[in-house]
DNA sequence: AGAACATGATTCCCGAAAGGTATCACTCGC
DNA sequence: GCGAGTGATACCTTTCGGGAATCATGTTCT
């Protein structure tokens, strides 16, 4: 088998059609340019420049290997290129679950950035509850997650990468929507309060359960999506407390009201396996914003 | 940058995903090995195998480079044969050029078995009368014609590929047509003859004309196709000798007659330059017809 | 025609690089 | 905890590639 060294060699004589300056170009020597170009046609089994002394020109296998031979070194750029981007996390795939409300503040933001900044990486988007989340970033099937706490800390590393104030969204026409101030625990005494799943949507389940211990409301429904929450209130099913970004989500005939003391506020992780080794995700963890 | 045996061996690892086994397949031992594939990923300037005491994996740019790898690997296979084949005259192109008439007997067969042993070769046609096929061998637009004496043998090489002979073609109500046996050149005297144009056709010229010497025939036309010959016997305008091969041109109208002695026989030859280099040229000469 | 020149091939030498053997460092399974 | 297995390292030998000088041959200028 031929080399590569052979291969510039034969190309850099096919352009000058002559050794010296071929040579020349080379940074080398005539004779040993010479006999690599020897070695390629012992290789190769077919004469590919026709020279005597005074003139060099190429054969027709000549002329056919040459096309090869570009292409052959323009691969070799390319493959090194390629390889390069990879490691350096600027091509290849990011397979990235969200859940519906992280998609407000979060990911718009960090897609744009990365087809700016990373525009050969693919993004193989996954919206998914945190739980469904958690298992795909085990399974393999997912490099990345946009998920709320709690999840397994052995076995996944995350950061916060929002934080925002929890609010209370409320129909239109109830009779805390006119109150003009922040609400209390016990404004929301007897009142039908929808809340969340405890397993699929935990998190927003036990902020729920938290701010309002202590005022006994009446819990009514458990849903996972917090959009689902919203349309249920405007419903006029109940009042719910939902994280403070969701006022974009446009949904017409509900208030938002501030909360007293706002009590803790709605942390959105990014989730990954901690054993992760994709370039990819290392250098998307270093676009997200940093919290804490 | 790296050679093309480094990348022979990452792809043996990255497939054994096993030093000791790879370095089995590539004949040799495992200290080497390890030792290219670091170089391997020095020059490319990315980890592509994550490698520990118990385990050897592909890190993302060694999977992306792999595939490169493959496909680099790939093409020095088929860039050496291509240039092989070339080299053999298995692959190229060859332009052809070749009188009407050379089409009957020669030309097809010809097509048909470079279709069948040559499927590589693009055959570029051009039909041309022999003085055209001369200036175009000697400018280098033609690799090969089939044509008819004479031209200059300082510069082109020629070989016989067909002879036949000559015949009488006059209308089929001619009294000559209806004698029945082989006509004499005195069997011409008086006719109106159609004969050929001394520059375009002078092969056929000068046969009509030895032929005929010593019958004074009227010369009445002076083309240069045979097929124009044919077409204005078959109108009347006269009679005319052509080659043998035309009667199966299939022309209404007209009656083909030996002639006596049958003069000389109609040549057709391959000619090509005597410097020509072209592998597909000499490959296609071994395949024509020997005579003499 | 003869000398000077140009050009690719050959020869010989040296240093760099590749492969082989022996060994090390580390992990895992019993 | 020890032996088996695996990749890395050290060291040696061989091979291969590059450089200087020279050769062979054909061209050109006088």
């Amino acid at each position: 088998m031929f080399s590569l060294d052979q291969l510039s060699a034969f190309v850099a004589v096919a352009e000058e059609l002559h050794f010296g300056r071929a040579a020349e170009r080379l940074n080398m020597t005539q004779p040993p340019l010479s006999r690599q170009v020897q070695k390629l046609e012992r290789a190769v089994g077919a004469r590919l420049l026709e020279r005597d002394n005074r003139k060099v020109e190429l054969t027709e296998a000549g002329q056919a290997f040459l096309v090869e031979a570009r292409r052959l070194l323009a691969l070799v750029e390319t493959a090194g290129d390629l390889a390069r981007r990879v490691d350096q996390g600027a091509a290849g795939t990011l397979r990235l679950g969200f859940t519906a409300t992280s998609a407000i503040r979060t990911l718009g933001p960090l897609l744009r950035r990365m087809s700016e900044e990373l525009p050969d990486v693919d993004v193989i988007l996954h919206e998914r509850v945190t739980p469904a989340q958690l298992d795909g970033l085990l399974r393999g099937e997912l490099d990345l997650g946009l998920g709320r706490p709690p999840f397994d800390s052995d076995v996944l590393d995350s950061r916060v990468v929002d934080r925002e104030p929890l609010c209370a969204v409320v129909p239109g026409n109830h009779r805390l929507a006119a109150l003009g101030r922040p609400l209390s625990a016990g404004d929301f005494a007897g009142e039908r309060v929808i809340s969340y799943s405890p397993t699929q949507a935990r998190y927003f389940h036990e902020l729920t359960v938290r701010f309002l211990a202590e005022s006994h409301p009446r819990i009514e429904q458990r849903v996972q999506q917090i959009l689902t929450v919203i349309l249920l209130v405007a419903a006029g099913r109940g009042v719910a407390l939902v994280p403070a970004s969701a006022r974009s989500l446009g949904v017409e005939g509900v208030t938002y009201c501030d909360l007293e003391g706002a009590g803790d506020p709605v942390e959105l992780h990014a989730i990954w396996r901690r054993d992760a080794t994709s370039p990819v995700l290392r250098r998307v963890l270093t676009m997200l914003p940093e919290h804490h």
